[in-house]
DNA sequence: CACCGTTTCTACAACGTTGTAGGCAACGTT
DNA sequence: AACGTTGCCTACAACGTTGTAGAAACGGTG
C-alpha cells in the first residue's frame, strides 16, 4: 500500500502538518525533527499523492502540450524539447494527440484534462479563434500561426520571410522554374498561406513570373503527399528545376518520387524544405531547409505559461517570434 | 471561474449528490429532476474536477506511456497506437520520456507522476528487474525485453527469431559477408543482444563463420551511431556484401555511409534495417526491415493493464507476444 | 388502514493534502 | 519579574468529489 503523511507523522512522532512541512521545505523545524522525519519518509518511501495537493493547491505540476501527430518528426521534436524546457520549471509534461481534427482539439483546449493540469502548450491545425472564446479555464500558449487576433499567448516563426529567404536561396543559384508543394485551400492551412506568400514574395522580387501550374496543392504534409504532388507535377508535363516543400516530410516525399522519375537532385531538380527535421541531415541526398529553432520555441512557449501561471492571468497576449536560419545541404547544390 | 458540482445543485434546485448521480448516470433519478440538471450543467459549462474525482474514487482515467526517446520514430509511431488504444478505454495517455537514463527511468517507475495515474506502460532502456522489485505502486506493463524474469506484465516480440529469419533473407539473396550494426556491450542492449543471437544463429544455420570484425557495436541507435559504424567497417578495410543493422534509424545512417563512400545499394552491399519505420518506406533506397505489429503491441498492452486495474493484481505477471512480418524493398533487391 | 418495498432524494463523512490560527517554550529586553 | 518576540509545533478546516446510510414519498398488498 502507498502511505500517507498520516503514516509518516506516526512513525516520527509529530504531527501530519509537521511532516507536511517538511516535505514542502518550510523552515521553522528543529534539525532533529527534520531528520527523524526525513527518515520516517524514506523508510515507507512516502510520495505525497498529487491529486489531493492539487485539490488542496490548485497546482498539480502537470502541464499538457497538444500536437496534431507524434509521429510527425516535427512535433515528436518539439516535444522532446518543451519536455526539457518543463523540466527546469519541475513540471511533468502531459503530451496529447489531437489528431488535427477540429472536435478533438476543442475538447483538449476545453480541458479534456480539465483540472489536471495547470497549463496547455497548443499547436492547433483545425481549431478557430472562435473556439477558444469564452475560454476561460486553463492557461495556454499557442504554437503558430492556426489562431491568431490574440486570445491567448503565441510562440510563431516568421514564415513568410523565412519562405521567401529560401526562395531566393534557389533563385540565387540560378534557378528559374520554382515549384512548391503543399499548398492549402481550407482554412486550416495557415502555415501553407504563409509559405506561398513568401514564394511569391520572392518571386516578384526577382521579377519572375508567378505559375500556378507549378503550385502543387497537398491536404495533409506526409512523405506520402509530398510524393504524390511531386509525381503529379512531373506527369502535368510542367518540369521544375528546383523545388520549395512546405515542409521536410513533403520534401522527403518529393526527393523519392524524383528519384522514381530517374531525376538527380541537385542536379536536375533542386529541393528545400521546411522544419530541418534530422532525416533531413541523413536522407540522400541531405535535405536544405529552414530551421526553426525548435529549443527556442519551446523555451518560450515554457517561460510564457510560467509567466501567466504566476502572473496576471488577465494581460493582454502576448507573442513572442522565435528565430530560425537556413540549413543549406546537398539537396540545394553539389556536394 | 470554473464550477463545481454545488454550483450547479443550488442552480437546479437539488442536492449536491444528485448533480453527482446525474453525472455518473445514476439510475433512480426522476426524468424531469435530471433535465433541470443537465440544464444546469450545460449552463454553467460544469466540468468535473478529476483531482477531486481521483481522491475520492482512486481512479484518474490517465495513464501513462514512458519512452526513452519521442524523437526516435520506433517510439513516436508506437505512442500514436498506445494513444488510440487508450482512447478505447476512455483514457487519456500521459507521455513520459525518460532519455533511457537510469534514474530517470527509476523514478518514473517509483512514480514520478505518483497518485496521477491509473497505471504505466513502459519501455525500458536501463532499468533492471532489481529496480522494479519491491515497487507496490501502480499498474505496470513493460514493452521489450529489457527486463525479464515477471516482475511486470509484458509485451514482446520474438527478436530472436526476427533477427534469424531477416539475415537469412540475406544469405538466401547470396550474401556471404554480412556485417552487423548496433551490437551492445553494456547489460542495457537487451535487445541488441538478443537481435545478435539470431543472427548467429542464422549465419551457423547456413554453414557461414561468425567473423568478429564484421560486427561493429553502437552506443546509441540513432542515424549519427549507424553512420559512423558504417564508416568504420568501410575503414576498417572489411568489406561486407550484407548489413544488418539493430534497427532502421541505425540502417538510415548506414545507407547514407555507404553513399558518401561511392557504394550502391543493394548492388554493392544490401541493407537490412528493424522496426518499419514510416521513413523506411521513402528513403533512397526503401528499406528491408522486421516490421513488427506496433498497434497489435499497443493493443496488447493497454489491454494487460485493463485487466490489471480491473483484475487481481496480485495474479501472476503474463507476457504476450506480438507478431512481426519481414518487409522486403530496395535495399536489399534491386528496384 | 397498516405494512412493506421501491423510487427518489438528501445529509454526512471521507479521500490526502495544506493554509490559518493558535499554543507553548525559550529567549532577550525592560 | 513581567513582557514581547521568535521558533517550533499542533488542531482544525477546507479543497470537490462520491459511498453509505437513511429519510421521504409513493404504490401495491394483505
Amino acid at each position: 500500500m502507498r502511505h500517507r503523511l498520516k503514516d509518516v507523522a506516526e512513525r516520527a512522532g509529530v504531527s501530519v502538518k509537521t511532516v507536511s512541512n517538511v516535505v514542502n521545505g518550510y523552515v521553522h523545524v528543529r534539525p532533529d525533527t527534520r531528520a527523524r522525519v526525513e527518515e520516517a519518509i524514506a523508510e515507507l518511501n512516502y510520495r505525497p499523492n498529487l491529486s489531493a495537493r492539487h485539490l488542496r493547491k490548485g497546482r498539480t505540476g502537470v502541464i499538457a502540450l497538444a500536437v496534431p501527430e507524434l509521429d510527425i518528426p516535427y512535433f515528436a521534436e518539439l516535444a522532446r524539447y518543451v519536455v526539457t524546457a518543463a523540466a527546469a520549471y519541475g513540471w511533468t509534461v502531459l503530451i496529447d494527440q489531437t489528431g488535427g481534427r477540429r472536435e478533438q482539439e476543442r475538447v483538449v483546449a476545453s480541458g479534456i484534462t480539465d483540472h489536471l493540469i495547470d497549463g496547455l502548450i497548443f499547436s492547433p491545425l483545425a481549431l478557430t479563434a472562435e473556439d477558444l472564446a469564452g475560454l476561460d479555464g486553463t492557461p495556454m500558449v499557442l504554437l503558430g500561426e492556426r489562431v491568431e487576433h490574440g486570445p491567448a499567448d503565441r510562440v510563431v516563426i516568421d514564415n513568410v520571410t523565412a519562405a521567401r529567404e529560401i526562395t531566393a536561396h534557389l533563385i540565387q543559384l540560378g534557378h528559374r522554374r520554382i515549384a512548391a508543394i503543399g499548398s492549402q485551400r481550407t482554412d486550416e492551412g495557415a502555415s501553407a498561406r504563409l509559405r506561398l506568400a513568401g514564394y511569391t514574395d520572392a518571386l516578384r522580387a526577382a521579377g519572375l513570373d508567378y505559375d500556378e501550374t507549378l503550385v502543387a496543392p497537398a491536404s495533409a504534409w506526409h512523405r506520402a503527399d509530398g510524393a504524390a504532388a511531386m509525381r503529379g507535377l512531373l506527369t502535368s508535363g510542367v518540369r521544375p528545376d528546383a523545388v520549395f516543400c512546405f515542409n521536410d516530410t513533403l520534401a522527403l516525399g518529393a526527393l523519392r518520387a524524383l528519384h522514381e522519375a530517374g531525376l538527380r537532385v541537385p542536379e536536375d531538380v533542386a529541393v528545400v524544405g521546411f522544419d530541418d527535421i534530422e532525416d533531413g541531415r541523413f536522407s540522400i541526398p541531405t535535405l536544405s531547409t529552414v530551421a526553426p529553432d525548435k529549443e527556442k520555441i519551446a523555451q518560450l512557449a515554457v517561460e510564457l505559461l510560467a509567466n501567466r501561471l504566476d502572473g496576471d492571468r488577465t494581460a493582454p497576449a502576448k507573442e513572442l517570434s522565435a528565430p530560425y536560419r537556413l540549413e543549406l545541404r546537398e539537396s540545394t547544390q553539389a556536394p
